[in-house]
Parts: structure tokens; C-alpha cells; sequence
DNA sequence: CCCATGAATCGCAACGATTCGATTATCTGA
DNA sequence: TCAGATAATCGAATCGTTGCGATTCATGGG
């Protein structure tokens, strides 16, 4: 293995200027910054990363860590994550909590060990107070819905949670719909245990029925109590039919849920959107491929990655001030994309696949 | 932070002894040990990853390069070798190549600096034989169907494409179909660039039309090329329909294809499995819960996951020997999964979801 | 009683890069 | 031409851990 002494020692000058120009630092000359580079260029040097993040304190490396990476929502987030910290080259560890709180937690509290710059996280159980606790001042940032009460601690982006649900409800309104079920608001259902955390349900329940008031419609009846997964979306459809189906409309909190619950409505042989219509939320692909195409709040992932990584990089900048300013809270964009679950065959648009 | 050192002095024992005791080495006395163990916990010590990846030339931290995390297929994948990684407290870090070959190349190339163990690859242009070139003697297991010709250099493991794509086929003869098309054979479709390697194609392709001929079935004009994504099983479909759909069974490469398939099949007033039966192959979520339910050929991804791991550890502890014994092939489990695309609704399986 | 034997522990020297105060080269203006 | 200022480079210390040869301690046989 050829280290930085073998370089500057070819290049002739020393170990630390070899250091300062491979790095770009713009103290030294061009001529010698040339010097080194093409020396490293011939010996194929290639930094040692251990060695310049135990001396440095700096390893490049974050950690994502979501409940789930073959729910596609968060797949599609790491994605975009992991893509964006490249372009940076920045490296992302990926680690699975499994809904999981303890779990989640005690893989926090890991990381301070773990040569880990900052940590992304996607936290199911735990609020960002909780977090604090075993993080041990690693920089945070949180995907999540977290309430200004019980995040006061860090950073976090956010879905458009309330404008999303509005718009969704609203163009169900304009789609003629008046009877609309909230599927998956807060309570979840008693038949599994949820598999998110309050905080976000909550958001975009309160958000639905408020909508559903402004429009004039009864929101007393409207919610249908579910977890949040493709599977117990199915079972809730099974359920919402043998109770006779007091629907026009499903406003389903999330993608997962409602594809489940097109599943179970086929299965039990009611047309969508002709019997009932169906909105979803995030806007992750099967929901562009599936029969009938989905119609749902599409989020924006790419510029969620980009303002995260932003984000962290501003709190790895600042450290070491003043206690950090303020906790910025960020919500990122969406796209209501109509597709056949509200729309029918003739008049969805483009969006699908 | 508190530092191995500090430890040590506050168990009144050198810094080797505690490092040895920690570890876990058979060396120390238990009283010994225990005193050291107290101490650490008492102090909250915790081991500093970059000094001792520095010295002892082991992270702990390994690396997968995926094409693309939103493809359910290496979503899948990543999480059950994250989870088996975890699972002895290792760590992944995760690479997205985009299908991009150079990028491939470069990301595996950087890896040398990386303090990473060892790489995961689901190479999808280069050949073992191109990553070798670039990989520097770090231990790397290839996710591929590679020909033993091509790929003398490292161990894999392959999806069972022989048994899975005779069985799929069996089993669509079984449900009476004789016109069986053969979708995402080699070559690709030439709309777009293919986005897998031709030797994961080829083995499939050649299994079909062998177990095509098997059954005495004319393979001659079986094969309908596309590339293995949604979106292009979604054309093809259409093409196929346009030109008279001359088949009452396709048989699709992978899941994702056939995922397309249905959906453009359902486009054009298509009934699945009446007017054509179809298959899968992977086994990924959306084909559990798409009507019609996608009968597929479903690999084991956890058994994949778990000796992924262990075969890379053998290369780990086997490092330094004599080169390397010998490159070994290990070929995955799978179930046939009869779901509603071949036997319909009635006759189809719970494997649903 | 002493030395050979083995078990535990210790001390020091790395691992390879970065940091920072000290040193030398280069330039400016009187 | 030279003091003084500035720019560029250098050397040595350091980050926290592990590995290895050396040292100490306890044990038992001759």
C-alpha cells in the first residue's frame, strides 16, 4: 500500500505539503500542488480514510436508519439519499430498525463509535427528544412530522403532510365525491401494532378532517382506523365492504395502505373509481403501474435528499459555535398526481410508471 | 470522549490489557476482565472505529454497489443483507451505479481507501473479470449470474435461473398453455440500453428455450425481446397486442418486466390468465398485492443474505494464504409461487401480500 | 531452595494521515 | 541593498487503538 510519505518523498517536498495540496488547500503553490498531484497520479495513491478520520474527526461516512428498506417509500428516500451524498463524495451506511423502538434506539447510541459524520433518521417510535438522549451530540436529522412541542432538538424535513391531504381532499370534492372515508387516521387499528408514530398520523388526520369541515361535509363518521401497510390495508378493505361500504371516497394516509386497499376492494369486487374512489400519499412507483393507476400526493424525494444533505452539512459547519441556533423544520414540495383511482381510465393523465 | 487509556487507568490495568479484555480474548483473567468490563461501562467508554480500523486494518464496514435502490429486486436485497450484516454488528454502506458501467468502475476503484472489508456487487455491464481490475485484492462477492467462463476471479451467488425458469415453464404447460413467449430474452429490446449484463440473460434465455424444446413446444418463435423494467414491459405489451398477440402464456424474465407486462396487457382489455397466462421471476411485494397477483418464481433472499455473509467472511479469515482455493458459485432456493396470473382467481394460492 | 515453565500483564512502537508552530524562501519598499 | 512582511514549506507531535517482544508473577518438579 502506497502511503503519503512515499508521495511527497517522490514528489520532493514533504509529507504535511503533500497533505496540503492533494487536499486543495490554496496555500500551496500550483507548481508544487502539480508536483504531488501527478506523483499520487503515478504511484496510484489513494488516501487512507481510517487515518485521516481518527485524525481529523471527520470520515465522510453518514447512517441512514429506517424501519424498513423494502417499503418503498423509504427505499426510494435512501436512494435519493445515497445518490446525493455521492455527488458529494460523501458515503451513506444504511442500518434497518425494524419498527423496532429499542432497537432503533440502541443503533443511535452505536453510532458514536461508529466514525459516522451525522445520522440521518427515520424514526418510527422514538421522538426527536428521545433521540437526543442517546446520540450523544452526533449531528441529527430527522425525516419526520415531528410536532414544534416535542422536537425542540433537531433539524427535520418534512412531507407536506397538511397541503398534501387538503389537495387530495379536495379534488375528491371536485371529482363529485361527498361521503369520504380517512383511512388509517390516528387511532390506527387495534388489530396490529402501528408501525409509525403518532406525531405523523396525527398531522395528516387533523389535517383531513379539517379539510373536510371546511368543505362542509361530515366529518363525524370519516374515519377508518388502519396501520399504514399494504397488508392491513387489505384486511381494513375486507372490513369496510362487509360493513356495507358507506363510502364514495377512501383518502388513504399513505401509498402502502392504499395499495392494499385496492387490492382488497378487487378482491371483493367493487369498481374503482366507479363505486368508490381512492387517493394515497407519497408517491412511490407501483402506484403508477398497478390497475387502476393511483392517484396520490407525490413528494417530492429528490429535493427532500438535497435539503437534508444541506442541512447536515450546515450543522457540521456550525458546530462547535454557539449552541446551535434554532431547529429548522423544512416541508418539502409535492405534485397531486390524478390518476384512474379518481379519475377513471379516459381522463387520467401521463403519470403513470 | 474517553479513551481506551482512561479506562485502563481507572481499572488499574494497562491500555493492551483492557484492549485485550474487551475484546474478548482468551488471554485475560476473568477477575481481570470483569474489572476492565466495569470500568468501561462506568466511564460509558466506547471503542473509537477509525484508530482501531488504523491499526488493526479491519472496519467492520462493508460495501454493496446496487444499480438502483427503487427497484424492489436490490431493495429487497439490501435489506436482508443489511439486516444479516447487523445481525453480528457489521455495518453496509450502500452505492447506487444508475446502471452507468464507468460509474460501476470508479465506485468500486475508490473503494481501496474506503477502510471497507469487503464488497457486495450486483454488477450489471462489467464482468467479474473487469471488477477484478479495479478492485485492488479486496475481498468482493458477485450478486450475478456469471458464466464460470467470464468470471474466474470471485465467488458468487446466482438467482436459480435453470430450475426457476424450467419450473415456471412446467408449470404454464401444466395449466395448458402451448404458445409460450419467452419476454426479456437476449438479445434486448433495442428501444432503449439494456440495463442488465447479457450473461444473467443469456442463462435465463437458454433455460426457456431448452425447456421449451423439452416439452416438444416450438421455441423457434418464442422470444420477445425487452428490457427488464416496468416501463418497458409496459411497451412491450402493447407491441405484442398490436401484432396479434400470437401467445397464450408469457413467460417474463423478472418481476419487474412482468409487472409492466400486466399492466400494459390491462391497457389493451387483455384478461390475465384468461386470454394469456403470465410469469415472474424474483419475487418481489408489488406482485403480491397487484390484481392479478403475479405468479412468479420467488428466490430466498434471507438464505441469499445470510451466505453472502458467510462466504465473505471466509475469504476474510482465508486472506494471506495461499491465493485463493478457488472461486465458488453458490445458487440460491426458490418456491414457485401459482398465483392468480396463471391459475386465476379461484385456484390461486394465500401467497398473497 | 532454585530454576524451568507457562500464564498474565506491561511498555513501546507502530498504523497513516493532519495540525500547528517554527523555519526558510520570496517579495516589497525605503 | 536590506529590514520587514508575506508566502510557502517543513518537522514533530498527535489522533486512539492494537501487536509484539519483554517482563513479571505464580506454579511445580528436581
Amino acid at each position: 500500500m502506497v502511503t503519503l510519505r512515499e508521495v511527497a518523498q517522490a514528489a520532493g517536498v514533504s509529507p504535511s505539503t503533500a497533505s496540503a495540496a492533494l487536499r486543495g488547500m490554496d496555500i500551496v503553490k500550483p507548481q508544487t500542488r502539480k508536483k504531488v498531484t501527478q506523483a499520487a497520479e503515478r504511484l496510484h495513491y489513494r488516501a487512507n480514510l481510517p487515518a485521516r478520520a481518527l485524525r481529523s474527526g471527520r470520515s465522510g461516512i453518514f447512517t441512514l436508519i429506517v424501519p424498513d428498506l423494502e417499503n418503498a417509500f423509504y427505499a426510494r428516500l435512501a436512494n435519493s439519499l445515497a445518490t446525493e451524498l455521492d455527488n458529494r463524495d460523501l458515503r451513506l451506511i444504511i442500518q434497518v430498525s425494524q419498527f423496532n423502538k429499542d432497537k432503533e434506539l440502541s443503533q443511535v447510541s452505536e453510532l458514536t463509535s461508529s466514525m459516522c459524520d451525522g445520522l440521518f433518521i427515520c424514526s418510527t417510535h422514538n421522538s426527536g427528544r428521545e433521540i437526543g438522549r442517546v446520540s450523544h451530540g452526533l449531528p441529527v436529522l430527522l425525516f419526520d412530522d415531528m410536532s414544534t412541542q416535542e422536537n425542540t432538538c433537531f433539524d427535520s424535513i418534512e412531507t407536506p403532510s397538511r397541503e398534501g391531504i387538503g389537495a387530495a381532499i379536495r379534488h375528491l370534492y371536485d371529482c363529485g365525491r361527498r361521503r369520504i372515508g380517512i383511512v388509517g387516521g390516528f387511532p390506527p387499528s387495534n388489530r396490529t401494532p402501528p408501525t409509525l408514530g403518532v406525531t405523523l398520523r396525527e398531522n395528516r388526520y387533523k389535517q383531513a378532517l379539517a379539510t373536510l369541515d371546511q368543505l362542509g361535509l361530515d366529518s363525524g363518521q370519516a374515519l377508518v382506523p388502519s396501520d399504514w401497510t399494504t397488508r392491513e390495508g387489505r384486511l381494513t378493505a375486507h372490513h369496510l365492504v362487509e360493513d356495507g361500504l358507506g363510502f364514495d371516497a377512501l383518502c388513504c394516509m399513505n401509498d402502502s395502505l392504499a395499495l392494499g386497499i385496492l387490492r382488497g376492494l378487487a378482491e371483493c369486487g367493487i369498481q374503482v373509481p366507479g363505486q368508490v374512489a381512492v387517493t394515497g400519499f407519497d408517491g412511490i412507483a407501483p402506484g403508477g403501474y398497478i390497475t387502476p393507476t393511483l392517484t396520490t400526493v407525490a413528494v417530492d424525494f429528490t429535493s427532500m435528499a438535497v435539503m437534508a444533505v444541506s442541512m447536515m452539512e450546515d450543522q457540521l459547519g456550525g458546530r462547535g459555535r454557539q449552541s446551535r441556533p434554532m431547529p429548522r423544520r423544512i416541508i418539502v414540495g409535492y405534485r397531486l398526481l390524478k390518476r384512474e383511482s379518481t379519475v377513471g381510465r379516459s381522463a387520467a393523465g401521463p403519470d403513470i410508471i
